[in-house]
DNA sequence: TTTATCCCCTA
DNA sequence: GTAGGGGATAAAT
């Protein structure tokens, strides 16, 4: 947006009302009068005149009939009426939108809803930038992006999302703007009384308008439409104007407003103070007499320029588009090149020399990097103008290309320069993909998937189409614009050369452009700078050697285990058919519903989310002691997990070069910091049941070396302690007890020695249950007690360990305010439901900001231990590359090493202290090692 | 062949 | 109650 331009913020005054009221707990004040609804509001009025809009209006429903009343008597007759705490807070409201000097617009006849349009359009027609501020979806259907400043962006304050261009509504909706009309029109509106079609829901819609375009469109062919879908819509033909004619919010209402009359008065401060006092508004008040608000001046102005804005709920977020202030060629279509020629490739390495920095990406023809070739690369130096160097395309007629090994050789110094620096999107796969080519990469330095993962990891997805979407923009050439999707998918080699350089290209320019929008984003937060810089960044090329390294799987153990779970499944499902009296699938929760629920008439005692009735683990034990059945499909379901997730899947997974198995590790998967693994995932393998523990033991070391198993005892309660400061547990902890069993004493009262194992279970199951934001009903199931009995026990806890409450209660304070939460370190997590209506939502978010600091803090502690303990290995690597011991596994607090028996000594003592010393923290960080010839063993 | 649902494995 | 990956079925296509 251009900043000379002139602003204006339109208030949906009743959509906030309604917002906040549902979305904030019932407060009231000392006199007892609902303050909740006001407090949400009059936060987000405060936001809003921060950010100085040139003109404001609050726009609220006058009483009376409007046109669509007229139009359809039904409209919003489902509404129910407004609820008198609420009814309570609209004065008040008003009272202080008009204290702040904010105009108030009310008129007779109209809705708001078309007082806003009619203001936007006139406003944005005069260059004016128009921003509204609703939770109210249909506005949508107003949204542009103008060059001239003008346009019309909408701001959702429950969500903290903006949509200021027809991108953000297309990413949003999956229609554009112009659409949305027609796409509320095929939907219907249940609170506004306004039927849809049936069965018609947000997807149906959006994908019946990309195929016809308009609503007449869909109308036109509706007889083309299929199946039941079909007849509903045929059905609701007839409605689906009028609908249209409702849902169309007006832009061409007499009024006698204009925009630019709506200019702020001056505050009236008197009637302010006493009305935020009356109401019990602190903040507010420090506010008005010159104090900071909660967010301090320096940190708000480091937050706006990291591109963060504030929203009504006081809590910040990344914009959503491209920020005012970037370079406009950071949006511009790039100029590419691709190099089949000794000259081009020579300029082209000119270039690169030349750069201070460049990003490079590898175009294979596997999603595995430990079984991908290298069919081409391409690189960018600056942006707008990126390469692609093809080498390996090999369909009919495809031209000449370079030679690889020559390729590779003359870019193999620039590559492997540490003083180069280098940056990619994902580049632990080009890292993989490169070495296994002879490149052994060093100089890697920064990575837009990390870069966006640490700024904020739960406002998009992290691959580069989202990232450019977002954070520039702009769309991508996708994969499957090139070479197909799905069974019709052509491997890269066969792409023509025309699309490959369009596509391969482009993804290296991306990746520059995005590296320009991110780095100035992160470097405004130190705190997430250093989280980039000192664990991430750093953790990359570790991850890379964890996976290459692998593990060897003893795959005839496996097989026989296979073997063994098979004949036990086959007895198992005799049993069953024998005592169900038929034959039936025991895979199919279905089947086995319908079997014992309504052909065996037992109870159904637990409901699936959707209302099914269940037969999970918890429904089958509740009925194992009136039916045999049960506990038969308990035993097969346990088999069969085990074999066809473990014994049957891993075999498979052995590289065939290496005969070892490579997982693969997601370093932006999981919101906290954790890692995630996959393909296969080896952070899941069984260890509860005898049978599945079983499976450890074909996790093997090859002849002459050992398994070591390295992991903390108990870190994220120990994080607990720390971030609580609680004496208690920090002693408990000091004291080298076991943590559950002194946790017991303190709650019941006893010695330490007296403590039975139903104690001790009962003060685990607390402690674990805090660490995960528990409520008494969560932790009266998990211990067969009474709600009341599960009261009682987190009420003694608390009581025993006051610090640990008011860490929780600060967290969730925390969150509340900024809208984040953070690790020791400084990662930040942000809430996005934090303040939303939703109830079940926002308790969701609250238990996340309890769990993420702890969660967290432990990912980033093995994080820099994995870092240390590799740079220690590093430095004992023989001149072949061939150390004495590997590090092959991590499973979140533990790592696993694959070592030479005569090195196993040195290593425990140096990986157990490297972990323990990690971090510094109130309590000791203990470390337990186990060494054996298999995974099993060394637990 | 893709998508949603249910179930279950780990820390 | 937190954070993940993934298999099998069944429906939609």
């Amino acid at each position: 947006m251009n900043d000379t331009a002139r602003r204006l913020v339109l208030i949906d005054g009743s959509s906030y009302l309604y917002r906040a009221f549902h979305a904030l707990p019932p407060l009231s004040n000392d006199d007892g009068e609902p303050t909740g609804a006001l407090f949400g509001v009059v936060n987000m009025l405060r936001a809003t005149l921060k950010e100085k809009p040139d003109y404001v209006a609050f726009v609220v429903d006058a009483p009376g009939k409007t046109f669509r009343d007229e139009l359809y008597p039904e409209y919003k007759a489902n509404r129910p009426p407004m609820p008198d705490e609420l009814r309570a807070q609209v004065q008040p409201m008003c009272d202080i939108v008009e204290a702040l000097g904010m105009p108030i617009l009310r008129v007779p006849g109209v809705e708001a809803d078309d007082v806003i349009g009619t203001l936007a359009v006139q406003a944005a027609a005069e260059g004016i930038g128009v921003t509204i501020s609703t939770s109210d979806k249909d506005f949508a259907q107003l949204v542009h992006a103008r060059g001239d400043g003008g346009g019309i962006a909408l701001v959702n304050t429950m969500s903290g999302s903006r949509m200021d261009s027809e991108q953000a509504v297309v990413e949003k909706f999956g229609v554009r703007p112009g659409q949305i009309v027609d796409y509320l029109a095929l939907m219907g509106d249940t609170v506004d009384n306004v039927p849809g079609v049936r069965k018609c829901g947000p997807k149906t819609a959006a994908k019946w308008l990309a195929e016809y375009e308009t609503l007449d469109g869909v109308i036109a062919h509706a007889d083309a439409i299929k199946g039941k879908i079909g007849d509903n819509l045929r059905e609701a033909l007839d409605r689906l104007p009028l609908n249209r004619t409702l849902v169309t919010i007006r832009t061409d209402v007499d009024l006698e407003q204009t925009p630019t009359a709506l200019s702020l008065r001056e505050a009236h401060t008197d009637t302010l103070r006493a009305l935020y006092t009356r109401y019990g508004f602190k903040q507010a008040l420090k506010e008005l007499d010159g104090g900071a608000g909660t967010v301090s001046g320096t940190e708000q102005a480091r937050a706006e320029q990291a591109g963060m804005r504030n929203t009504a709920a006081g809590y910040a977020k990344a914009s959503v588009t491209v920020d005012g202030d970037a370079d406009p060629a950071l949006a511009a279509a790039g100029v590419y090149e691709c190099v089949t020629t000794h000259a081009q490739l020579d300029d082209w390495i000119g270039r690169l020399r030349a750069a201070d920095e460049f990003a490079f990406d590898c175009e294979t023809d596997s999603l595995d990097p430990m079984r991908a070739n290298l069919v081409g690369l391409s690189f960018s130096t600056q942006p707008g103008a990126a390469c692609y160097i093809p080498l390996a395309h090999d369909y009919p007629g495809a031209p000449a290309q370079l030679d690889r090994t020559v390729v590779l050789d003359a870019l193999r110094p620039l590559l492997s320069d540490p003083g180069r620096r280098k940056l990619g999107q994902h580049g632990k796969y080009d890292l993989h993909v490169l070495r296994r080519h002879g490149i052994e990469v060093h100089g890697y330095a920064d990575d837009t998937m990390l870069e966006s993962f640490v700024y904020n990891a739960t406002a998009t997805r992290h691959d580069m189409d989202s990232l450019a979407r977002r954070y520039l923009g702009y769309e991508t050439v996708k994969y499957a614009d090139v070479a197909g999707k799905g069974a019709k998918a052509i491997p890269f080699s066969q792409v023509a050369l025309d699309d490959a350089t369009r596509y391969a290209a482009e993804d290296a320019d991306v990746t520059l452009r995005l590296h320009r929008v991110l780095a100035p984003k992160l470097a405004a937060v130190p705190s997430l700078e250093r989280v980039y810089r000192e664990i991430e960044m750093p953790l990359v090329k570790v991850l890379e050697r964890i996976e290459a390294n692998g593990v060897m799987i003893d795959g005839d153990e496996l097989r026989r285990q296979s073997a063994d779970l098979g004949k036990r499944m086959l007895a198992a499902q005799r049993k069953a058919t024998g005592l169900a009296g038929r034959s039936f699938n025991l895979d199919s929760p279905r089947q086995l519903g319908a079997l014992l629920f309504d052909e065996l008439k037992l109870p159904a005692l637990v409901k699936t989310p959707k209302g099914q009735p269940s037969t999970n683990e918890e429904a089958l034990e509740a009925i194992a002691d009136q039916h045999e059945l049960p506990r038969v499909i308990l035993e097969y379901r346990g088999l069969a997990k085990l074999r066809s997730t473990y014994t049957d899947k891993l075999s498979e997974m052995v590289n065939p070069d290496t005969g070892r198995v490579h997982t693969s590790y997601h370093q932006a998967g999981a919101a906290t910091g954790r890692l995630a693994s996959s393909d296969p995932n080896l952070q899941n393998i069984p260890i509860r049941t005898e049978d599945g523990r079983r499976i450890r033991t074909a996790f093997v070391a090859p002849p002459g070396r050992r398994i070591v198993a390295c992991d903390y005892s108990q870190i994220e309660l120990r994080i607990m302690a720390h971030l609580s400061g609680d004496e208690g547990l920090v002693n408990a902890f000091a004291s080298g007890a076991d943590i559950h069993r002194a946790t017991a004493a303190e709650v019941f009262g006893k010695a330490i020695g007296d403590v039975d194992a139903n104690e001790r279970r009962a003060a685990k199951a607390i402690n674990f249950g805090l660490m995960y934001g528990m409520s008494a009903f969560g932790l009266a199931r998990q211990l067969g007690v009474s709600r009341g009995e599960a009261q009682d026990y987190i009420a003694l806890y608390f009581s025993r360990y006051p610090g640990v409450r008011d860490f929780m209660e600060r967290t969730r304070e925390q969150a509340r305010e900024r809208g984040y939460v953070e690790t020791v370190f400084g990662r930040r997590l942000y809430l996005e439901h934090i303040h939303a209506r939703n109830q079940g939502l926002r308790a969701g978010a609250e238990r996340a900001a309890i769990n993420a600091p702890m969660q967290g803090t432990a990912a980033d502690i093995i994080k820099r231990a994995m870092i240390d303990v590799d740079r220690w290995l590093a430095g004992h690597r023989d001149g072949s590359g061939r150390a004495p011991a590997l590090m092959i596994l991590q499973v979140h607090d533990e790592l696993v090493f694959e070592a030479e028996a005569n090195f196993v000594e040195t290593l425990v003592a140096e990986v157990s202290g490297r972990m323990a010393a990690a971090a510094e923290l109130r309590v000791p960080l203990v470390v337990d090692c186990g060494v054996g010839d298999n995974w099993e063993e060394a637990h």
